[in-house]
DNA sequence: GCGACAG
DNA sequence: ATCTTGTCGC
């Protein structure tokens, strides 16, 4: 189903102004039998918070590398049509084409919502990169079967990089900027870090 | 057969 | 993802 979909996901430039952003993210709760997702809209030139949203349902499928989307995709899907306006852009805690099969959750929620998204991992799950700077926007190519997938990207000095990849409807140069405009002196970005916050509160 | 492996 | 103890840097 993947590879399928792979095929309909579209990398270009974002094509409309981008006045909010929003960031979602995956935590889970009752003794780990459900999942919870929160959705964080921001203005995306402030990034001041203008709605959040939350949903929680049972888990239906394990954790599997490669197949995290069907875990949490229709938690995040739901909390992200729970906000009160659609976004212009999302942010994932996850890969988008940095993915075996070219679909990562990012992709994934983008292309279920036709809506333009980033994946900005904070670890990898395929390729390979050669060393970056230690310095903010300092980055590398991430490569799988020659061909650039993402890229390694430091999100501010002296961190560990993220890994960041076109989702849907975003390039990769699109992804890497906005990125690095929703971290604002912190690793991840504002939208995600906050909905991350949001997850893990009792 | 062994190691890697988003969250 | 979650849990846990100590350490490092601003």
């Amino acid at each position: 189903m993947q590879k399928e979909l792979a095929g309909q996901v579209i990398v270009r430039p974002l094509a409309g102004p981008v006045r909010t952003v929003a960031g979602a993210d995956c935590g889970l709760c009752a003794g780990g039998t459900k999942i919870r997702a929160a959705a964080v809209l921001c203005d995306a030139e402030s990034m001041v918070v203008l709605a959040t949203a939350k949903v929680e349902m049972p888990c239906r499928f394990p954790y599997v590398p490669g197949l995290l989307s069907f875990r949490e995709a229709p938690a995040v899907i739901a909390a992200v049509e729970k906000l009160p306006a659609r976004p212009d852009l999302l942010m994932c805690d996850a890969q988008g084409l940095a993915h075996p099969r070219g679909f990562g959750l990012a992709s994934h929620v983008g292309w279920w919502l036709n809506l333009p998204t980033i994946g900005a991992a904070k670890s990898r799950l395929c390729g390979l990169h050669g060393s970056l700077g230690r310095r903010k926007g300092d980055r590398a190519d991430l490569m799988l079967d020659d061909k650039c997938i993402g890229a390694v990207l430091r999100t501010r000095d002296n961190v560990k990089p993220m890994f960041i990849s076109a989702g849907h409807l975003v390039s990769l140069d699109d992804a890497i900027e906005w990125t690095l405009k929703c971290c604002r002196g912190v690793r991840m970005p504002q939208p995600t870090r906050i909905a991350d916050k949001i997850v893990k509160e009792p």
